[in-house]
DNA sequence: GATGAATGAGTATTCATTCAT
DNA sequence: AATGAATGAATACTCATTCAT
């Protein structure tokens, strides 16, 4: 009953004024909250990147606060959508599926739209726990899910073990999750630098096959 | 009368301890600067929580900055010292060793002295480049090390299959990266919290058998 | 009710008027510089003798001390002007010219704009190296100029004995320069106050006869 | 009445305190403030520079403002006994006692007793008005009460002009006060700088002759 | 007496926010 | 709607002063 409605319209508690008008803003913002953190971005520097004035944030966002706000929601949008539509192929292996998940990984995680917003999550949640509800209940349920029904489909049709699905979704989701926030982070220092396409096929070539040699 | 009074007991408005300052100093600030994030943490908290006044953090240190350097320069050396010990009990199968390394992580990571430094890291190696810098060539260059000693002596020993290690070294140490932040970040506001204990048993068993079933 | 009286008039916290803001900054840290001398003076006194509040300094000077030497800078710029024009007139006696002279620093000694300059440089100059050289250099080498050429000129059109310019020119200057200093410093103490009327025609008087009996 | 009184013994006011033992603190402290200022004099270069911790000086003073005034004080002292002794040689003719004058004049001006006491005042005068009041009243009416005894004496032995004394007081005086403030300021930057010797010849000789050619 | 670690009031500077234009 | 000058609360940092040793 209640989730009906729910999923029909949730208006108040994150409010949506001028959701659309100002997306160079929330951009902006974004990039920058993603790069050094809320404290650290002053609101002139995203209204310069946005190519406004300083005061113009004020007329489409209350505070900083909720501009952050409306950046992550708009980031987080994107992620909440791809996988029913990877579901819907239902007639493909577990393993490509995975393959397809690992490969738009890579490319979302490129796009200027979701860039880091994990990053900027795992940074900030402790200053704003609203939003580390937000995400861990509406964004991370869905997450897992979907990942829930994947194992499970694979352990139906027999491609892969009799695992238990709630103890293994944290570790299997686990690589894929931090090269998110790598990418973002201590990931632009590393020397050789990782490369995604190695990284994700290694990740999926481990994932079915493991490491251990079959007795 | 007065006089009297006064002199009974004036409650000592500090005691003299040079030489704990620093620590405790350090730890403190590495604690909120976790939680906080660099720049929303005040050196005013910081004093507190150190139980000093603002005044006496710059007997011991420069600036803000500084702090943070010593803060993270001093939780990063126990990190350095516990690969090496593990590898010299080189009898054991290469399962009981990542058996061991699992469980050591877990128990450090939860040990105050080097609490969510790679959360920290994280937020803040790009306003402190020299930050990321150092932590990828000091710290993250010695793990590596380590790692594909590991990785090459399992194939060598035949535990393992014969994988190329410099690949594998991302994904496979991935989980328990991704534990260590997630644990001072997001993993706080998750409803059924990660169990450690579960997540590195099932990851150990994850990284052996792979999820496929064998053919 | 309420709403009508609040509207009718409020107070206006401030206008926009970004031309005239950095000459009143100036003039205002120039007259408490004086006062004061530069570590003294705190640039909220500035801001509330200037009508405006701490941060708007900011928007013109980014220091402090950018703000001292842009006081320096304009309020040196009128002594630089005055020398050449008495020059022109070079059909006067020496001795008119002194007492042109003398009238223009007595007058140019109590306008705003150069008030006590040569009294902060005195007393700051020290701190701000820079500043000494820089008025060593740009003003007092254009004065000990003009002084030598009225020098030579007196001796040649033989109103002046025949003195050696370069040594007498300290000397000669002496009184003029102190009188500068003292109005602003000890001078305002002195129990029957210098009448700088009468400073100068002695002055006059005293550079030309000098004190002893003519023989 | 008052007066004899008053020479006496003068106890309150300048309190006398510990005035002789830490005359190293005394010292070092002139040095600074004559050199930085007041406000930008930190207690612990005092210290440091009289071979001191910084609590020691508290043993003395009891603040900062204690320490100048002591300071101004001992300075100030050697000067109030100069004038009398050369007037006690009343043989000479006023010409060699302005010499002896002037010279005596270089030289302390050089001991480090004294050093640069009349820029501090000229510095700080207006934000310690006791001080101005005490410096003016103290020590310039002692010397003011000398130099019109010796213009009064050179007038009545037939050396100098029927001149003013009062009027001329401040003028004949004005280059040796500059002198003083001026080795302590702008003095150290001059390019060509003044030779205090050269200068306090020129000034006698001006003084005696003036510029102007007798007709 | 002497020390220097500790204190905390004070100040320069920053930056989110407001508002006259 | 948009601007950017102005504001002032907040915070890093300094330094005179205190006091346990």
């Amino acid at each position: 009953m209640h989730m009906t409605v729910a999923i029909e319209k949730r208006p108040a508690r994150w409010s949506r004024r001028s959701e659309a008008r100002p997306g160079e803003l929330v951009q902006a913002a974004l990039e920058l909250f993603v790069e050094r953190g809320y404290a650290a971005t002053r609101l002139e520097d995203v209204a310069q990147r946005a190519g406004v004035s300083k005061g113009t944030i004020y007329l489409y966002y209350g505070s900083k606060e909720e501009l952050m706000r409306a950046a992550i929601r708009l980031a987080v949008q994107p992620k909440l959508q791809f996988a029913e539509e990877v579901m819907e192929r239902s007639e493909r292996s577990t393993r490509d599926m995975l393959r397809l998940i690992a490969a738009n990984w890579m490319e979302d995680n490129s796009r200027s739209s979701s860039r880091g917003i994990l990053k900027l999550l795992v940074s900030e949640c402790r200053n704003f726990p609203e939003l580390g509800h937000f995400y861990c209940e509406e964004v991370m349920q869905r997450g897992r899910a979907f990942w829930l029904r994947l194992l499970r489909r694979g352990i139906e049709r027999g491609e892969l073990r009799d695992i238990d699905p709630e103890a293994y979704l944290a570790v299997v989701t686990a690589p894929l999750t931090l090269l998110t926030i790598w990418q973002h982070s201590l990931g632009l220092f590393e020397k050789p630098s990782i490369d995604p396409r190695v990284y994700l096929e290694t990740y999926v070539d481990m994932l079915f096959q493991g490491l251990g040699k079959p007795a």
